[in-house]
RNA sequence: GCGAAAGUGGCGGAACUGGCAGACGCGCCGGACUUAGGAUCCGGUGGCCGAAAGGCCGUGGGGGUUCGACUCCCCCCUUUCGCACCA
């Protein structure tokens, strides 16, 4: 044996194929994670996004769900009862495309992905309660989705309702807003088009104020993600303005309304616009000799909805031939049909105000109308206005002109002035404008959650009762691809019978949107077999909201939003006290492999099994909890896992080593022993270790910063051990010369405290290799109920302190002092420094900082 | 165009409230041990000058505040993300 070197000639065995297997084995058979209510306990409910079960989960997935299983278990050492369950987001397209492709059913490779991915999750040791685990496409689950829809059909939150809508021509369905990214389907990238169709539609604009109010401030949520939802919601505040139609031409309703932001620039109102989808527009086409008319509106409405969405597309507009009058003016202004005025947005009107509306502006000088000014920056502005043409709109602060008796007030105070006297004299109203729009769940697929309506003659639309329910999907069906809803062409599904006249009647066979399932599903987990109910309110009582919340950030709107608003749905129906269901929620990075995300079309994947199969799922979490913040995507390296799992294999050597010494009983507490200088030092480390990583852990959720913190400890106990003559390998502490019997007392007592704390830290990120370590340490009971190690801060803190000095901002000098020593004999000292001597020769010291007794700031001139 | 976040060694990343920049790991270099070692243990590793002690420079660029700035303020550059004719 060399001195000065913990050699270990024979490498103990790490080998986490048989560790993992075994620790697997028994948390099954002990139920470890499956938990009840225990009142007399602190909840903490653990969620990561469920899973849609396309088949395999790459790294990219399962980051997550790592990710949720640290802060799971590290919680549960830390005294609370977690519920940390897992499901599958199981309805949706892929099943049908699989299932045209493959000739089998949907159900079939569902369930078989299911069944895959659940072994994978299993091999990573994550720790689910998996006895709750729910599959959204069951009928036990999706009759509550039927349950659900019948409530919000009580209460006027689902309605039906004919309308343009997004449809994608790959998918053969309906996508809501949100499903539409850049103009293009979310799911397969095929560009949208526009089909008028009749569908079920949930109000989510009811709660359009309240969603946004409180994304102003979840202070557990990312600042990004609650920008996306503010956004997406899109408030604007203004007033309807109406304006009297005076053409002779004009249909029996006298007059339209237009939405503006801006009614202190009316007075520069020369023209109105109407959206080509106006229902003005529309009676007015229809009328005799409206042909080119009609032509033109037509040409608008075919035109590329993005296009006219973004602005891609050139403004245009026709004259209809129509004049209304402006209420504040009295003057007649023409009406204009344009192609950038959107139908679904505001009154589907807007006053044309080209002087301070860019947009206007450009229609104006394409279309020759009038630019009138009527907001001007300053005197100057004002008086040159009558002059100079404008070469933009002017949408600055400024004064009124020329605005009657409106003329010279702010914008501001134009805007509540003016509004409040379009109210007084009945034609205007202030409102509230959103852009987030009720959300459209029908989708003409097969593979989702029948809306639980039928069609009668007699009786028109009437809900299935509640105790049919649930509505059960058939399982044969044709999946051609084309087409409508398959469901429509299976007639034993379509025909029934009218629940009120017992009469002959056709079911609904559009199904929801999956966005519907995902929407509750965590709540459903607080109960998840429930047969009268969702869930019993106690229940979610008990456990709601979820605590920790993590999933990628392509959630922000859609899900994120979704969800937000079923639970208020649940909570006015008295179902619980929960407003916001997630109270903190972590947005994962992705994995890439080669610069690129990882994902199967690209080919870069890495599965989880085929590093496991070599390293273990121990170092392959560790990893990647290590590589980089959580929040972060991370880049794929082989040489990364490798390194994870050289620590681990470290640690194991280094508990190997030393179990036999600090294992069993008997081995007195650190306080208890008189301890050397070194042996204070490790212990100083241990709990200084402690106290960095608990709250890295909780709450910062700093993970990769956590483990650095147990590799410094684990060289930390490398070097302790090094310099440790009686621990070299071979030589069992009994057989130490006794020249120091209270100081082996005081190393013995200090390495115990210093590896098990540093095992049950560990224990979240690699939890098989430490519970097998934990028994090796003579331990009986596993590592999960061993509690979370506790620090001492009276022993964290430091004897000794190294006091940098600074002579005009650099260092110079390096003081070693007791803590706590006095301010001004630090700076006697600092002064006194040779070093620090140096760089004061010849020149005079100003002053001499002291900052918070940790460093000293000399200044010199 | 608007908004947000970010920019630190060869690489991933630390630095929590303005207080020792580069923790920890990867990679690389050296040593020990060895028949051997791609294992293991020990050490080194921002750049430049220097044998060393030490010195100078250094957190995208430029300015500012401060005894002291990766951190705060102003301007600019770059990247990523989100929104994008919403009247």
């Amino acid at each position: 044996m060399r001195s000065g070197t913990l050699y270990l000639g024979i490498v103990p065995d790490y080998k986490p194929q048989i560790v993992e297997g075994k620790w697997q084995q028994r948390w099954r058979d002990s139920r470890a994670f499956e938990v009840s209510e225990d009142p007399d306990k602190p909840k903490f409910y653990c969620l990561e996004m469920f899973a849609y079960p396309s088949g395999h989960a790459h790294v990219g997935h399962v980051r997550n769900y790592m990710i949720g299983d640290v802060v799971a278990r590290m919680k549960r050492m830390r005294g609370f009862n977690v519920l940390h369950p897992f499901g599958w987001d199981a309805f949706g397209l892929p099943a049908e495309n699989a299932a045209i492709k493959n000739n089998t059913h949907p159900e079939t490779w569902t369930l078989e992905n299911i069944a895959h991915m659940k072994g994978q999750l299993q091999r990573i040791g994550i720790s689910y309660a998996w006895e709750r685990e729910i599959a959204t496409c069951l009928p036990e689950y999706y009759h509550w989705n039927q349950w659900l829809f019948l409530k919000m059909l009580e209460r006027d939150l689902a309605y039906r309702k004919r309308s343009n809508v997004n449809w994608c021509p790959s998918c053969n369905t309906v996508l809501a807003n949100e499903q539409v990214i850049d103009g293009a389907c979310w799911r397969c990238g095929t560009t949208v088009t526009t089909r008028e169709l009749e569908q079920w539609v949930l109000r989510i604009t009811h709660y359009a104020d309240e969603l946004l109010e409180s994304a102003k401030d979840l202070p557990g949520w990312p600042e990004k993600v609650l920008t996306m939802q503010r956004n997406w919601i899109g408030r604007s505040e203004g007033a309807r303005v109406k304006f009297q139609l005076v053409s002779e031409l004009a249909s029996p309703e006298q007059e339209l309304e237009v939405f503006t932001t801006r009614i202190d620039t009316i007075f520069g109102a020369t023209f109105v616009l109407l959206a080509p989808e106006h229902p003005l527009v529309q009676a007015w086409s229809e009328l005799p000799g409206a042909e080119a008319f009609r032509r033109d509106m037509e040409r608008f409405r075919a035109q590329d909805r993005t296009g006219r969405m973004t602005g891609e597309i050139e403004k245009e507009g026709f004259d209809t031939g129509r004049t209304a009058l402006n209420p504040f003016t009295k003057q007649p202004v023409p009406v204009w049909v344009a192609n950038f005025v959107l139908g679904e947005y505001g009154t589907g009107a807007v006053m044309g105000v080209p002087a301070h509306d860019q947009r206007d502006f450009e229609f104006a000088t394409k279309y020759q109308l009038p630019i009138v000014r009527v907001v001007a920056a300053d005197e100057a502005a004002s008086a040159a206005a009558d002059v100079t043409p404008m070469t933009e709109a002017y949408d600055g602060p400024g004064k009124l002109v020329g605005s009657g008796e409106f003329t010279g007030l702010a914008v501001d105070a134009a805007i509540d002035r003016m509004s409040a006297f379009a109210e007084q004299q009945g034609f205007g109203q202030r409102t509230v404008q959103y852009r987030l729009k009720d959300w459209g769940i029908s989708r003409q697929r097969y593979w989702g959650t029948p809306i639980p309506v039928v069609y009668c003659d007699k009786c028109g639309m009437v809900p299935v009762p509640s105790d049919s329910l649930p509505v059960l999907l058939p399982k044969v069906a044709e999946f051609s691809g084309r087409g409508d809803s398959p469901l429509a062409q299976i007639p034993e599904f379509v025909n029934t019978t009218c629940p009120d006249c017992e009469g002959p009647a056709r079911r609904e066979t559009d199904t929801m949107d999956t966005f519907v399932d995902s929407s509750w599903y965590f709540f459903r987990f607080c109960d998840p077999q429930n047969t009268e109910l969702p869930f019993d309110p106690d229940k979610v009582g008990y456990w709601g909201p979820v605590d920790f919340y993590s999933g990628g950030v392509e959630h922000a709107i859609l899900h994120l939003i979704y969800s937000r608003f079923f639970a208020r749905v649940f909570r006015d129906l008295g179902m619980t006290t929960i407003s916001e269901p997630f109270t903190r929620l972590l947005t994962q990075g992705m994995v890439l492999k080669d610069g690129q995300v990882m994902s199967k079309s690209k080919g870069n994947v890495v599965d989880p099994d085929d590093m496991i199969r070599q390293f273990g799922a121990d170092a392959l979490r560790l990893y990647v909890m290590f590589v980089a913040p959580p929040e972060k995507e991370i880049e794929w390296t082989d040489s990364g896992l490798e390194g994870s799992w050289r620590f681990l294999a470290r640690v194991w050597r280094l508990v190997d080593h030393l179990c036999e010494t600090v294992g069993g009983k008997g081995i007195p507490a650190p306080d208890e022993v008189e301890l050397n200088d070194a042996e204070r030092a490790l212990r100083r480390k241990t709990h200084d270790t402690i106290r960095r990583v608990t709250t890295d852990l909780d709450p910062r959720v700093h993970l990769n910063t956590a483990v650095s913190g147990l590799m410094e400890l684990v060289n930390e106990l490398y070097a302790f051990c090094g310099r440790t003559e009686c621990l070299k390998i071979g030589q069992h502490p009994d057989a130490i010369p006794a020249d120091g019997a209270v100081e082996r007392a005081g190393t013995i007592a200090v390495l115990k405290e210093a590896v098990e704390a540093l095992v049950r830290m560990l224990s979240p990120f690699a939890p098989h290799m430490t519970e097998e370590l934990w028994e090796m340490l003579g331990h009986v009971d596993g590592i999960v109920v061993s509690g979370w190690p506790a620090f001492d801060e009276e022993v964290a803190r430091l004897e000794e302190v190294v006091i940098p000095v600074q002579v005009n901002g650099k260092v110079r000098a390096r003081l070693t002092v007791a803590a706590g020593t006095a301010e001004d004999r630090l700076r006697e000292l600092a002064v006194a420094d040779p070093q620090v001597a140096k760089h004061l020769e010849g020149k005079t010291v100003k002053k001499v900082v002291v900052a918070g007794g940790r460093l000293v700031s000399i200044v010199v001139s």
